[in-house]
DNA sequence: TCTTGACCTGGAGTGTACTCCAGGTTGTAT
DNA sequence: ATACAACCTGGAGTACACTCCAGGTCAAGA
């Protein structure tokens, strides 16, 4: 017994992730994204799994991985299990710099408090002296 | 009675904020930095108060600021007071933004820590099975 | 005197990450 | 039959944020 899956076109995709197609044949062509299934026609059919991907691939970005060791890590896991420790490694870091940026944003998100706060300070004082 | 206040060189405060001295010139050509004061031979001197300056310019970067909008809030800056009302909204946009890149952050943390022990998990029955 | 090193300028070049184009195929709707 | 919409490819183009280059000035040290 065997079910069909469902498949989705790459404007489904595009639309679904917010990434357009040509980004999306793109990271095809650079190998983040492993070859795509294809109809027939040859148009690509995406998996649920490619979009599970794909996904996680958008947050990568959206932290600041840049492609170059997105490729590596995409690279890793077509390797198969005796990566596993690579991988691993590979996250750890990415942990450790997502730790970082958070740090960094806290830090700076009091600096601007304190900055809104004088400004408004400021303001007030030039209102009462119209 | 005035004191002389102490200036640094390009270099100087290449070194101190970690900005090039490229950067420092480009920063100052496109308007993020005002006309740095000179020396007779026409050699930047910056203050501390540029120094600040800069300080904060690479805060804003670092949380993602574009330089078109950095340019934006020099350029109220220079202005004067009339803009404060300007400067003020700027900020808290930008604090929204700080908030936003934290919050995306964290979620994305809890994803990585899942994904790291997951993996963990995986190598261990791999070396158990060997 | 001559070299060295820090500085200056305008403009060109670079890397990253897309983004678009030309030219072509296929499948469905009128 | 033909129009259209979605898709395909390789390769070119773009935006952003730097980064470097050529050619020059100037002051201090050997």
């Amino acid at each position: 017994m065997r079910t069909v899956e469902t498949t989705f076109t790459i404007q489904e995709v595009a639309t679904e992730t917010g990434l357009s197609e040509h980004t999306l044949r793109y990271y095809e062509r650079i190998g983040l994204i492993e070859e795509i299934n294809r109809a027939e026609n040859g148009h690509r059919r995406y998996s649920s799994s490619d979009i599970g991907w794909i996904e996680f691939l958008k947050k990568l970005r959206a932290t600041g991985m840049p492609l170059a060791q997105m490729q590596c890590y995409a690279y890793y896991q077509r390797q198969g299990d005796h990566t596993l420790g690579d991988r691993i490694d590979l996250l750890k870091e990415h942990r450790q710099a997502v730790i970082n940026q958070i740090e960094n944003l806290q830090a700076f998100l009091s600096v601007l408090d304190y900055k809104i706060d004088y400004y408004t300070e400021e303001q007030k004082k030039l209102e009462l002296a119209t």
